[in-house]
DNA sequence: TAATCATATAAGTATACATTTATATAAAAC
DNA sequence: GTTTTATATAAATGTATACTTATATGATTA
């Protein structure tokens, strides 16, 4: 596989893996909603589930894909399970994202 | 540059749509590949194949989505139809996901 | 111990999507 | 016009995944 050398920072496939392996995680509202959750203060599921008004199965999965993403981290407390940002500049990336796609949809506004 | 928390409250159902969007878009290693290479200059589908060297459907495919993201651009020039990113930040939006998985993926092994 | 609370996993279903192969459209050249 | 080139779409297929319902595991309390 060539590159064009013009590409200054050379990404590779495995990085291109990574890239679009946290992009996936970051694809299902349900996940923004819980990541955007615990911005600042862990949760744990029971609390999740009461929040965001998902059934428990579901969220338990959704935070499954979040730690095979290693997005969020665990910490056990007597019964209750405790999930928080592995790290808080995730919120940032997300809030990029919204940024970039209000801007994309003025642009399309703008021109019609 | 470091905001008060106040600016990240208040997300839309609809915003996280948009979020989620968008992510989608970039959680295909194709695409981001397709995203990469349009970087400052943007480029013909056979020159995307080429470069790429993923089928003319494929690419054709990928560029429909993007499109539908509205993440590039088209310009019909004669026989040939050109993409460009329509918003370069995009690529900084990619890196940015980078550095988050590196951190992430460091973290881990840092800790075990 | 049993009973209860908190969370995880299994099984089933339905949908979404990446890819291939085949074909259609659109513009240029002949 | 016909043919060739460039790109888009269709159809078919396999796989991934979001969600629900049901059940299992694990910790606490009686």
């Amino acid at each position: 596989m060539q590159l064009p050398a013009e590409n200054s920072q050379t990404i590779t496939s495995e990085q291109l893996e990574e890239i679009s392996f946290l992009a996936k995680s970051l694809s299902d509202v349900n996940r923004l909603r819980i990541l955007l959750s615990l911005e600042k203060k862990g949760k744990s599921v029971s609390v999740l589930v009461e929040e965001l008004g998902l059934s428990q199965p579901l969220v338990s999965h959704h935070l499954r894909e979040l730690r095979r993403t290693l997005l969020v981290s665990v910490k056990r407390k007597g019964p209750f399970v405790y999930y928080s940002l592995t790290d808080d500049s995730v919120v940032d990336k997300i809030s990029g994202l919204l940024q970039l796609a209000e801007g994309l949809l003025a642009q399309k506004k703008g021109f019609g």
